[in-house]
DNA sequence: GGAGTCACG
DNA sequence: GACGTACGTGACTCCT
């Protein structure tokens, strides 16, 4: 090994001192180097190669003709010691927005000292001062000798000190930072960055500058004034009345900003310049550290240059693996980081439109990688979340999100309905640990006649509202949700309506529909490692629970901080999959519109005639006396119809009725299908039970139930609709479910007729005409299903035809009965078994249809086969627009399982594309309406069916308009050679428009 | 709180 | 030849 200058001690003209800024370097190969992890234990070492290898590069410039010369002379790594600074002393905000430390970063602080050591160089630190000022200093006394200086760091702060002698090179840009470069970023000589960062103030380090005013700006005022003093001195002269204003209004915090930013150049150090010559290093140490660290292509170098034997030298004791606490503090999320890490390839399916870029929270890739890790890997610490009691900290949290462009939201209320629960508080994030919560209407004080109970310092809520709209109305701020359709409607209530916004619910429904659930904690546990504080914890459970407003505010606060916190971590970690697994377009066209439109929908509700319910369930409680009679009578013994187990007793014991079913739970069956096996072979009883069943039905879950929902102030249902609740991209509704309001039986439908439109008004429904066949003819390429459709056949007469021979002209109902239970069936991912059972014929008739079908029909068993391939091998299925459906049990060993799997996995994709068209048409409706200037709105969506509410004298205009959206749906993203068909009526209640 | 049943597409 | 089935939901009532 070639000697560095070891007598080189006094430094003078011709010496080269090279500072690193070991902090900087650390943060910035921490974001920009892959998440590297020492294979054998784990540990996080990706900044410590990165590291490594830089310095090496340094005591090798010149030996191999390396880039870096002249060789240094003199080189120490200065870091940050303490918190504590001069600056903070006269400015207390300076840096206080900096983010907890990454989990995985933290153990490689000591790790990067012990490598300056093993490379045996000058590792200085000194409290009460930042490592930019020790380089400052260390570069002016160099500078003084006629020395020239490198400073190893891209920190703009440092560009101050850069002149003719000292340079500055950015080690991941590999790059050389001279007076040209700074003039490039701030527009001024290196000697004027003070004044510009003065005046421009910077949001990352807290330096608050001059409102108003930007680097450019600054550059500007600064060529024509000459410097920071002269231009406050003479800005009344400035013509720009705003700008003019600010720079007298906040000349003093100019100048404390200059303060903030200016490098002192005169620390008495610890360690002289002399001290931190380059030396020789000890070969056998440098190694043995490479060695415990696991650089196998560094060790090897390394021991190459010196000539030293790998084999014969063992690694450093301290360090290496096991042998050191350097792991302890590492959590599980450390790992999630890594491996959510690795799915971020700059990879962009080709077709997918991708994010929009313009739009805010949009983040270039390598952003997003270090947002995505610091979310993931920063422990949630509640003792950094703010309660805000006045109207001065929630500007100030308000200004911070513009700042940001990126805040999380989370309103709590008192309950869990969105169209009546009332407003307690909300809660911020806009970072990691960055939240705040804000009570308006705690209670738990005297409740006394004027105090209503409200707790001290809480903000007047139209106060709080009134600061808080903007920002949820402002276009250049992103809103963050989970679940966001409920803070919207409860929001929109208050007269506020969320834009634009993203729900990270939807955005892991859109990854991983069918593979996880997607709830906050579920989210929570597994892409941040934590478990937040459950609801329980704050409101109790059961018969105890009280509602938020009376929780203890310290539990409650921290409850509410946390869920913002967590919905903003997960945003980092799942926008940017959208993106790099090529869903931004599923997401972005057929989740993200339909918050606001299905929550206008919601808000919207349909009227229902309470009066037509109540009487059907008096006539409903008749009907089942009656039958509860001869019941009892038929049983000789008065039992609960209601009971499966007592009926199953009934029937097969005390009657011993052959034919019983067992249930998996080894009870006896007694479902619709056997009791109607039973009354055809002539028993009574069965008959009357179904028959009362029926009733029971229709009593408690529509008669009764439904008025119970009617809302007290606009006196209509508003049922909710799930945009994350089906594996297929279905909607689904519930409390009420309006999904499943009777129709197929004659006593049903009379609770469908008590849906009704508004006095002066009709409903309308329009509902697409076999959707799931059409996509089947058109997914799996079936020429003459495609041909009926066209010709607009009786697809189900036309399958009958096709399979028995039967001429269409006449055909017996039984015959098209068969025909359109194998459609449904194959739709279904079909069954021998399953058709048989549908149709009361033996297993091998219905095998005989299948069989027969595939024949007729070539194409529908390549797809059935085509689509179980693929789901096996890639673990779910795709529609037609894109979405996917998870299958993880697709290929279990138990072939039952496995089968289930495959025929869901086959329905899904023609369920799954019903759904996206539908979806899209939805999103599209209320622009198609309000184009045409009509006045119908959408109340109710059934899968295949949209219901809107229309003034009589629009209904004619309306219908049109709606069938050309629905049927129009799939275009221009898909051109279906299968036209769609969509029927559509008008009438004063559901039941007749249907 | 799970099981059974049944309403819908 | 196993295995036990049609696909997707939500609400109500029993009963442990």
């Amino acid at each position: 090994m070639p000697a560095t200058d070891a007598h080189h001690e006094t430094v003078d003209t011709g010496d080269h001192v090279v500072l690193i800024d070991g902090s900087a370097y650390i943060f910035r190969a921490y974001h920009a180097l892959p998440p590297l992890t020492r294979s054998s234990d784990k540990l996080p070492v990706g900044a410590v190669a990165g590291f490594c290898n830089m310095l090496w590069k340094l005591v090798r410039a010149g030996q191999n003709g390396g880039g870096f010369a002249p060789k240094p002379t003199h080189l120490a790594v200065v870091f940050d010691k303490s918190e504590q600074t001069f600056r903070k002393d006269i400015y207390p905000l300076y840096k206080a927005q900096r983010p907890e430390l990454p989990e995985d970063l933290r153990p490689q602080f000591p790790l990067i000292r012990e490598a300056t050591r093993a490379f045996d160089l000058a590792c200085v630190e000194q409290s009460g001062f930042e490592a930019d000022d020790l380089i400052a200093t260390y570069a002016e006394e160099a500078k003084a000798r006629g020395a020239q200086v490198t400073v190893i760091s891209s920190d703009k702060d440092l560009m101050q000190l850069v002149d003719g002698l000292v340079r500055m090179y950015d080690p991941m840009k590999d790059k050389a930072i001279g007076v040209e470069e700074v003039f490039e970023k701030f527009g001024v000589a290196p000697d004027k960055v003070v004044d510009v960062q003065s005046l421009a103030g910077d949001s990352v380090d807290n330096v608050p500058g001059v409102p108003g005013i930007g680097i450019k700006t600054a550059a500007q005022l600064l060529a024509e004034y000459g410097d920071l003093d002269t231009l406050l001195a003479r800005a009344p002269e400035i013509k720009q009345t705003k700008r003019r204003e600010n720079l007298i209004a906040f000349a003093d915090q100019a100048r404390l900003s200059r303060q903030l930013v200016t490098l002192k150049r005169d620390v008495p150090l610890d360690v002289p310049l002399d001290d931190i010559a380059v030396v020789e290093p000890s070969a056998t140490r440098l190694v043995a550290f490479l060695k415990a660290m696991e650089f196998a292509t560094l060790t090897r170098r390394v021991a190459e240059a010196y000539e030293v034997d790998v084999a014969a030298i063992d690694p450093d004791p301290g360090l290496r693996a096991g042998a050191s606490s350097l792991m302890a503090g590492l959590d599980p999320a450390t790992q999630t980081a890594e491996a959510a890490g690795d799915g971020l390839g700059p990879r962009v399916t080709p077709g997918d439109e991708g994010a929009p870029m313009g739009e805010p929270g949009f983040t270039p890739l390598a952003l997003a990688a270090a947002r995505q890790a610091e979310a993931t890997a920063t422990p949630v610490d509640r003792s950094r979340y703010e309660t805000v009691t006045t109207l001065a900290r929630l500007e100030d949290w308000i200004a911070r999100a513009r700042e940001v462009g990126v805040v999380a939201v989370d309103t709590e209320t008192t309950g869990l309905d969105p169209m009546q629960a009332e407003l307690v508080g909300f809660s911020l994030a806009t970072g990691p640990n960055e939240a705040c919560y804000v009570p308006l209407t705690h209670k738990g004080g005297d409740e006394g006649l004027f105090s209503e109970g409200l707790l001290p310092d809480q903000i007047p809520v139209r106060d709080a509202l009134a600061a808080l709209k903007p920002l949820m109305q402002d276009p250049a701020v992103l809103k963050v949700g989970q679940n966001l359709k409920y803070d919207w409607l409860v929001l929109r209530r208050l007269g506020i309506e969320v834009a634009p916004y993203d729900d990270t619910m939807l955005i892991s429904y859109v990854l991983d529909a069918g593979a996880s659930p997607h709830g906050m904690d579920p989210l929570s546990m597994r892409w941040l490692g934590h478990t937040p504080i459950k609801f329980e914890e704050v409101c109790g459970k059961g018969k105890g629970q009280i509602t938020f407003d009376r929780a203890p505010l310290d539990k409650a606060s921290e409850y509410a901080a946390e869920d913002a916190d967590v919905t903003l971590r997960l945003w980092r970690v799942l926008k940017p999959r959208l993106a790099s697994e090529g869903k931004a377009t599923v997401y972005e066209t057929l989740e993200r519109p339909l918050v606001a439109v299905l929550a206008r929908m919601e808000a919207r509700g349909i009227r229902i005639d309470r009066q037509m319910l109540s009487r059907l369930s008096g006539e409903f409680a008749q009907g089942m006396g009656r039958l509860e009679a001869d019941i009892s009578e038929m049983a000789g013994e008065s039992f609960n119809p209601g009971s499966p187990k007592q009926l199953g007793d009934i029937l097969f014991g005390k009657m011993a009725i052959p034919g019983g079913r067992k249930t998996p739970t080894g009870a006896w069956s007694t479902g619709a299908d056997v009791l109607e096996e039973l009354a055809e072979q002539g028993h009574e009883l069965p008959r009357r039970i179904l028959d009362w069943r029926q009733l029971q039905k229709l009593k408690s879950t529509y008669a009764d139930a439904l008025p119970s929902y009617v809302h007290p102030e606009t006196g209509r249902v508003h049922s909710s609709f799930a945009l994350a609740a089906t594996t297929t991209g279905r909607l689904s509704s519930s409390e009420p479910n309006l999904q499943n309001i009777p129709v197929r039986s004659e006593e049903g439908r009379k609770i469908r007729k008590a849906f009704i439109a508004a006095p002066g008004h009709k409903l309308i429904s329009a509902d697409y005409s076999q959707i799931e066949l059409r996509l089947l003819a058109e997914i799996a390429d079936t020429p003459s299903l495609r041909q009926a459709f066209q010709d607009g056949l009786d697809i189900h007469a036309m399958t009958a035809s096709e399979m028995f021979g039967v001429p269409i002209e006449g055909m017996p109902g039984e015959v098209r009965r068969r025909a359109k239970a194998i459609n449904f069936g194959i739709i279904y991912g079909i069954s021998a078994f399953g058709l048989a059972n549908q149709l009361s014929i033996p297993r091998e008739e219905a095998g005989a249809y299948i069989k027969r079908y595939f024949e007729r029909f070539p194409g529908i068993r390549a797809y059935m086969d085509e689509t179980r391939a693929f789901a096996r091998e890639h673990g779910y299925v795709e529609t037609l627009f894109g979405r996917r459906c998870h299958y993880p049990d697709i290929s279990a060993k138990n072939p039952s399982i496995r089968a289930f799997n495959e025929r869901a996995a086959i329905n899904a994709r023609l369920q799954g594309s019903a759904a996206d068209i539908i979806r899209r048409a939805m999103v599209r409706m209320d622009g198609a309406l309000e184009a045409a200037r009509l006045s119908a709105r959408m109340l109710l969506q059934v899968h295949d069916e949209l219901i809107f509410e229309v003034p009589d004298e629009e209904v004619d205009a309306t219908i049109p308009v709606v069938r050309e959206v629905m049927e129009l749906a799939p275009f221009p993203a898909v051109a279906l050679k299968v036209p769609l068909k969509v029927d559509a009526r008008a009438a004063e209640n559901w039941d007749e428009a249907h």
